[in-house]
DNA sequence: GTCTATACATAGATAGAC
DNA sequence: GTCTATCTATGTATAGAC
């Protein structure tokens, strides 16, 4: 019954992947604590190795938050493709499901991540990667609320933002939660919300 | 022509307040280096003092950063107050100017400050008289909202939680503009769609 | 691949001169 | 009230043993 490989200090999951045991700690300690408040060395410490050993994954602490910041906006990029991709469905309705995929995401997934990108330290240069996926996605739905608005006036964009920005304000009421969870189902219920923003 | 007084570095601010210079530096790079991440250094240094007079005016970063939150949510809280006591009105225009004025603030102040309660260094125990604030104006939305929707259910308070994040949203949105203005009647156009989320 | 040890830089806070 | 100097602690990154 003893226990075998590397042992584990309080606060490393058991991923069996030290790599994913940094971004583990990571996401949690930089949503939790802030980046710049956070030092390596307590890091390593939460992620079950040491301060040195951190260096083997990753070059520095931005490798790590870029590699979580990526793993979260990915997946919303794909939906955002197939999604748009739906030319037999009406555009509010691949609109909501967009908003659906991502706010629920945002409310259920085990961490706050979508916190991550609301540090200020995310603005960061070396983060240029994101940024870029990152518009990518608002791209995305500001073309489905277009579609949706088939006038075409000037207040499209900043019907887009608002659109936007109800589905990231999930990260802010989940914050308020103290990061846990929101209920199933919010997700469906911030699309309805976003739908009846953009027929207003 | 010579300059009288005491000399400024760049980046200080010409209020005559070496205190409200501090704030200022503050305000501006918290919002948008980090808290963990700008040293008093650097803080003293954009205020136009050394390192060392900063704590002739504050104990550390945090008390800087205290009065900053605070400063903030003390008109918000003003205004709720007497909204709140309006029973003159509809609860519907009662929550439509509470949002309207919050919104507006967020949206059009000379800097998002709204942005320095989103950093995780905000949950701190040492801002406790910041969060009792909050709270309270937390409690005025939901108070607001449920007035409104006579009916009393239970997705009254998720109302009111969608509701108060719709109008700190404004914050993500200006994140997005990099820090810069909305355009003005920001505020009305958020509470107008706060108003129909609540009455979906 | 992981550790410890260490070098070097930066941060926080105080003391004392002016 | 402000500065400079300084002490101490902490942080980052690397080196070398196992």
């Amino acid at each position: 019954m003893t226990r075998r490989g590397r042992p584990r200090a309080r606060g490393a999951s058991s991923s069996g992947s030290t790599r994913q045991d940094i971004l583990d700690a990571g996401a949690d300690l930089f949503c939790t604590v802030g980046f710049g408040s956070v030092s390596t060395y307590r890091l390593a410490q939460a992620a079950g190795i040491s301060q040195g050993t951190l260096y083997h994954y990753f070059a520095g602490k931005y490798e790590v938050l870029l590699a979580l910041l990526l793993e979260t906006v990915h997946p919303s990029n794909e939906i955002a493709d197939e999604v748009s991709a739906r030319s037999d469905l009406p555009a509010t309705d691949r609109l909501r499901m967009l908003c659906a995929y991502d706010a629920e995401q945002l409310a259920v997934s085990p961490r706050n991540l979508g916190a991550l990108y609301l540090l200020p330290e995310a603005a960061d240069e070396r983060l240029a990667d994101f940024h870029a996926e990152r518009d990518r996605l608002m791209g995305a739905y500001r073309a489905l609320v277009r579609a949706c608005r088939p006038r075409g006036g000037d207040a499209d964009d900043e019907v887009a933002d608002l659109v936007f920005a109800l589905v990231e304000s999930v990260i802010l009421r989940r914050m308020r939660a103290d990061g846990g969870p929101l209920p199933a189902g919010t997700g469906d219920r911030v699309a309805e919300a976003a739908v009846r923003i953009v027929e207003g």
